[in-house]
DNA sequence: AACTGTGAAGTTTTTCACAGCC
DNA sequence: GGCTGTGAAAAACTTCACAGTT
């Protein structure tokens, strides 16, 4: 199988891809011009067969020899993304959670930006948290497609979760970042990625002696 | 090989494990007393057998004809997990993000209680932060020994998580949960797992249209 | 000499399909 | 009839190992 962009790629894969990208990016801040597939590995503890073959469904980004360009595997991966540009993002729900999401700095140069933050108590509507004036959620869907945001992310009680993810499909969304502790179900063609923080703690609680 | 807990239990199996709780929590929210393979399974977009097969790995928890007890399954798999305890978890970092992690209300009746917050920064010691008046890092390690604290989340600037790390580390702490966007290396016996909602992010966006 | 890209081999994970029990 | 637990089969994923390029 060559590395034409044809064939489809694994998920398995994909979800690897934005580890190599973070890597780069330190090595970059680092003025790192070039490496390996084996100093990859090494940091993210990945063999180094696996980021060759894992890179080579895209296409030879690589010099034999030599290694990777380190800016050029940036740009790369990017573009394989879809992150080389900057992506609208709306939040939902602005408590504890919400709020902080809605300051945290780290998506900005990631290739992500919020644009707004939506809830639907009347004592947090109109309020301002950060560089946000809190959304009615009734908004939602006017909001939304004139602005045409595609993502969103999801930070109210899991009670609600679902229905406010309805919403959001409704409204036009097509990726859906679940931060509530509880499965959602979407349409196949809307994306949706959970964070909770306690299925990483408990998975790691296994491996701890009681 | 029978149900018995003396073979290795696959990586994946136990990463499976906290979603199986998660979703029988919400069963039992919702008073359902018996489920089966294949109501887990829909909820999680999870095959039945994939499901069966898991939880075999510890032993017959259903019974045929039947399904699972709800609420046995839920002890059982808390005691696989060693979760059927409460943990004391340590939080790095007092900004924005260790502020909203330590104020999450999430975590309590999932099995860790959030017993201190440090940070470095003298403009934050000492401050009080919700429930928690910050303590200077420099004090971690002689709290975490005398309170046999075993977890720690990192909510560090990425710059200074591997040195953080190494301090957990060296004060004893057998599990991190890192919220920097930068993989740390860590000795084999520390436990680490990752939490960069970029990084799924990034994965969905392969999925949409540029 | 160093390192990529890749078929082939090896390993792990998932699904199938059904005997056995309620 | 409905559902689990599980060997066996299938599929997916990872590693090996090396030809080929710089």
């Amino acid at each position: 199988m060559s590395g034409k962009s044809a064939d489809v790629i694994p998920e398995i894969v994909i979800g690897r891809l934005p580890l190599y990208l973070r890597a780069l990016r330190r090595l970059q801040n680092d003025r790192r011009r070039v490496t390996s597939s084996q100093e990859l590995g090494e940091r993210l503890e990945i063999s180094s067969a696996q980021i060759r073959k894992d890179l080579s469904h895209f296409g030879g980004f690589g010099k034999q020899g030599t290694g990777y360009q380190v800016e050029f595997l940036i740009e790369r991966l990017e573009a394989v993304l879809h992150v080389n540009k900057e992506w609208l993002v709306a939040v939902v729900g602005a408590g504890n959670l919400g709020s902080a999401i809605s300051q945290y700095r780290g998506f900005q140069d990631r290739g992500f930006r919020i644009a707004h933050l939506f809830d639907i108590s009347p004592n947090k509507i109109g309020a301002r948290l950060g560089d946000f004036v809190v959304r009615p959620l009734d908004s939602l869907e006017t909001t939304i497609r004139s602005e045409g945001i595609r993502i969103a992310m999801l930070a109210v009680p899991a009670e609600n979760a679902q229905s406010v993810a309805d919403q959001l499909v409704a409204a036009g969304i097509k990726a859906i970042l679940n931060y509530a502790p509880i499965n959602i179900n979407v349409p196949d063609q809307v994306q949706i990625q959970y964070i909770d923080p306690v299925t990483h703690l408990q998975r790691m609680t296994y491996y701890l002696d009681d």
